[in-house]
RNA sequence: GCCGGGGUGGCGGAACUGGUAGACGCAGUGGCCUUAGGAGCCACCGUCCUCGUGACGUGCAGGUUCGAGUCCUGUCCCCGGUACCA
């Protein structure tokens, strides 16, 4: 019982602190490994354990590396600007930077306890002025580079909130506060030019170190199509004698002859005019009710098709026959050019549409059967006169080039990925660095008068006048005057909270700098970022938008390097456990005496879970393991009714279920190293896995035996034990050897579950036949190191060293101790094991063969056959065939 | 639906390129130590039986191979992402 972590740990922790051993300083004659975690936000709630796990793995590999003689930059910040703080600004009329300063303290209390190598003297905030200024440099620079411009773009205007809402505030059409109806207003905004680099995002991944799944996700995200835009003349009849085109985006101009009708998005602009006298009240209600639905209904029926003929048409230019032109809101108005050649035959809901109204279904490409079902597959053109007999793709490239020199279209690319809004309705992030002048002219303010900070307010609370951002009220900011005295106006809008966490992996490396956000000599030794850990639900967009920008800084010189994210990994969720019955006690009525229900008594509906017998509504109650009771089956019962089954959910950490756990307690009970090493041992990184309570117990009992290696007697009476002289026996010897290459090949692939253990089992084997030696103990110690650093530190300066193993040399395997002289095979007859021989290691296939042919249960399982053949897997076994 | 990941003991998970399935840990069982043990140490711990250097066993059904958790075909289930992208 004498491993006290809480003595170790933060004797440690103030020690590394006071020598500043992690501090980073570039040094050309090492090499450099940048490791970094994505940065935090730091929420009113703390850290939970999901955080430390990543931070933990990249503080392995931080330390790791140091102690392979890399210069290592491990920093961490705060990504702080966020609507949380604001909201809770409007609610309680608390300053968000008071708030943000209050979650900074102890976010940082919190990951400082968890020991973690970060060089503190680079720690940045993305609120602080200082940093601001940077942001809004950057975004001059892509104003001045025409990647900045300004659009109308719909937001959710919630009037009776008077404020514009996110995305996400917004659910089923209603804001997530209060359930006020929301509407789409259009308004004036930022726009980034992503779609710009489209191309460049999709190549450059090719050269990154990243998961598979994730560059598939940017890819798709990206969303490149080949085709060719079409123009189809509406016919005269139809359009007043006016010459109006069509211009349609398909991927597939091939099928062009098959085009049988045409589909307008509701909200296409030549919906209007297209539209005849006698189909005008159709279309207009349509129109109008595709403009009421709302994303969730439009998405609840995508099986059945709905649309409206708009009494046009228009003309098919391969054949000239007229096609009606209708509106459905299956065509987005957002992609592509809002409208399309439907080709019934070859696309699946063009195929539904023509069914459902009982329009032509033609065949253009052989190989299906279009009176079943769209055959969207290739094959070979037909029907379609200068086409037939070629296959899709030079029937593609073939239409192409006919569209081309009959002026009718052309080839193009289209991208799924659009322009980056990057306004936001909100006081909590950077203001833009602009006036806007009367005469609508938007100019930068000069680098000189940044930062631009934002006013004070008294209350947070939304204007509710018009959809105005809440700085728009603030006169005495909004309304200023530029250099040559005139009267201008800035910008309302604050920058989201991307904008700060789109370039800080740069600010890291040189956060003081006053003259420029990041030197240039501090960018050409550091960038790129080698390891980089976060989330899979940064997976497109902060990976994208950072991306993003640091090509436009490389194509200004600002940084040397394409890419700045070299190696990706996304860490798994810890899940938290709890145990599910149900009850008939919807409403929590406290004067009822509920009736309890297992799971398997109750069905999930649209309306919440219901009793499978009589349909009644229930809720779930969720129980904790600490209070359940375990039957003697070991099955969790209800602790009140053992009759009552409980069942396993194991899910993301959430309030409601009660199944959260704080890192404060599990520091507090078991101490940060067993935090850390528990967080690396439940599983690969990647990998999601549940929390248990007790199974930290094996991790603390680990480090507690780690420390008794080095300690004996007990309470009082206990004293640090110095390791015996020299190298010890040789099964010491070679255990020590095995784990220092076992260990060492598991770090380099982050694979630490199965470095702890590897750890356990020397640990459990090294006193087998006598006291620890001294060469196998510094070893252990300094294997352990970057995982339970507090109490390797502890063991290292008791073992008399005077300076902190941080920056000990990383131990090396005595190779020679890793060959054997004697191997053991397994002997199978026909693939099934029958016994064992132990062979000189270098002994060759005829020793082997005769050795285990020799083997009693061999020859009985053979029953006096010979062998038709022997198979020898040097090392491994020897198998007998016959 | 599509895309991605995954199904291995009571539980978390090992098993590198096909080569002894279940390392390590939790929980459980037995023993030792002890005034006591919620400490520590040792042993056992997939299923079945005829208890053997036995049979079966990695979601399910096939296949390739001397040999399959690993490769192939089909199929079921779970998790995550996405939503008619022409």
């Amino acid at each position: 019982m004498a491993y006290d972590p809480s003595a170790i740990e933060s004797k440690w922790q103030e020690f590394w602190q006071e020598h500043e051993t992690f501090r980073a300083e570039i040094d050309a004659s090492k090499p450099k490994y940048y490791v970094l975690d994505m940065f935090p936000y730091p929420s009113g709630d703390g850290l939970h354990v999901g955080h430390p796990e990543g931070y933990t793995a990249t503080d392995i590999m931080a330390r790791y590396k140091r102690m392979r003689g890399f210069n290592v930059l491990h920093p961490m910040g705060w990504d702080a600007f966020g609507l949380p703080a604001e909201q809770y600004a409007i609610k309680t009329g608390t300053h968000p930077r008071i708030t943000t300063g209050n979650n900074i303290a102890n976010f940082k209390r919190q990951i400082q306890s968890l020991g973690f190598s970060y060089d503190w003297s680079r720690e940045i905030d993305t609120t602080d002025p200082n940093y601001v200024k940077w942001t809004q440099w950057i975004f001059r620079k892509l104003h001045e580079h025409g990647l900045a411009y300004e659009a109308e773009v719909a937001v959710n205007w919630c009037p009776e909130l008077g404020t514009v809402l996110a995305n996400e505030e917004v659910i089923d059409g209603k804001s997530e506060v209060g359930g006020h109806p929301v509407v789409r207003m259009p308004m004036k905004q930022w726009m980034l030019k992503i779609t710009a680099y489209a191309d460049r995002l999709i190549e450059d991944l090719d050269e990154l170190d990243w998961p598979e799944p994730i560059k598939k996700m940017q890819r798709d995200w990206i969303g490149r199509s080949e085709g060719a835009n079409v123009r189809f003349g509406v016919d005269s009849s139809s359009s007043r004698g006016e010459d109006v085109e069509i211009e349609v985006f398909t991927t597939r101009p091939d099928t062009l002859f098959g085009a049988t009708y045409m589909v307008l998005a509701p909200e296409h602009e030549l919906v209007a005019s297209i539209t005849t006298d006698d189909q005008r009240a159709a279309v207009e209600e349509y129109v109008e009710r595709s403009a009421r639905r709302s994303e969730r209904d439009r998405m609840a029926d995508a099986g059945s098709k709905t649309g409206v003929w708009t009494g046009a048409t228009a003309s098919n230019p391969t054949h000239g026959e007229s096609i009606p032109v209708w509106i459905a809101d299956y065509v987005l108005a957002g992609y592509g050019t809002g409208a399309i050649m439907a080709v019934p035959g070859h696309d699946e809901r063009d195929w539904e549409f023509a069914k459902t109204f009982d329009l032509p279904i033609v065949e253009v490409v052989a190989g299906g059967d279009v009176t079943e079902a769209a055959h969207t597959g290739p094959g070979t053109a037909t029907n379609s006169g200068f086409l037939d007999g070629l296959e899709t793709p030079a029937a593609k490239s073939k239409m192409i080039e006919w569209l081309e020199s009959e002026g009718l279209g052309q080839g193009t690319v289209t991208y799924k990925l659009r322009d980056w809004l990057f306004s936001r309705q909100r006081y909590w992030g950077e203001p833009f660095p602009v006036v806007h002048h009367e005469d609508g002219r938007v100019e930068l303010i000069p680098e000189s008068e940044l930062p631009l900070t934002l006013p004070e307010l008294e209350d947070f609370k939304p204007s509710g006048e018009g959809y105005e951002p809440p700085l728009a009220r603030v006169k005495e900011w909004i309304e200023t005057t530029d250099a040559e005295g005139r009267a201008v106006l800035r910008d309302a809008n604050t920058m989201p909270q991307w904008a700060g966490s789109c370039w800080y992996f740069l600010r890291f490396l040189d956060p003081m700098n006053d003259e420029a956000p990041w030197s240039e000599e501090a960018e050409k030794y550091w960038m790129p970022v080698d390891l980089y850990v976060g989330g899979a639900e940064h997976a497109v967009l902060h990976l994208l938008y950072s991306r993003f920008w640091h090509k436009v800084f490389y194509d200004l010189g600002l940084v040397s390097t394409k890419e700045p994210f070299q190696k990706l990994v996304n860490q798994g969720m810890i899940l938290g456990e709890s145990f599910r019955f149900y009850d008939d006690n919807p409403n929590d009525d406290a004067s009822t005496s509920p009736t309890r229900f297992p799971s398997d008594a109750v069905k999930e509906t649209a309306e919440g879970p219901v009793l499978k017998e009589d349909g009644r509504a229930v809720k779930a109650r969720w129980l904790q393991l600490k209070d359940v009771t375990l039957d003697e089956d070991r099955n969790a019962v209800h602790p009140e009714d053992a009759s009552l089954p409980l069942e396993r959910v194991v899910e993301k950490m959430s309030k409601s279920r009660g199944n959260v756990i704080n890192p404060d307690d599990v520091i507090r009970e078991h101490g940060a190293d067993s935090m850390r090493l528990y967080e690396m041992f439940i599983g690969p990184l990647e990998k999601s896995a549940p929390w248990s309570t007790e199974g930290i117990q094996g991790i603390y009992r680990f480090l507690q035996r780690a420390y008794r290696l080095f300690h004996e007697g007990e309470d009082e009476e206990e004293r640090f034990v110095a390791p015996a002289d020299g190298a010890g026996t040789d099964d010491q010897r070679r255990l020590t050897a095995e784990t220092v290459s076992g260990v060492t090949e598991d770090l380099e692939n982050m694979r630490f579950n199965t470095a702890i253990s590897k750890l356990m089992i020397f640990a459990r084997d090294i006193t087998k036949d006598g006291a620890v030696p001294r060469e196998s103990a510094e070893t252990f110690v300094l294997l352990l190191a970057p995982m339970a650093p507090h109490l390797a530190e502890e063991l290292w300066s008791l073992l008399g060293h005077g300076e902190s193993l941080a920056y000990e040399a990383w131990p090396v395997a005595d190779e020679s101790l890793l060959v054997a002289d004697t191997v053991s095979l397994v002997v199978q007859h026909n693939g099934k094991k029958r016994g064992e021989i132990e062979v000189a290691a270098d002994a060759d296939d005829a020793a082997i063969e005769a050795a285990a042919l020799a083997v009693e249960n061999v020859q009985k399982s053979l029953g006096g056959r010979d062998p038709k053949k022997v198979i020898v897997v040097p090392g491994r076994l020897v198998n007998i065939v016959g």
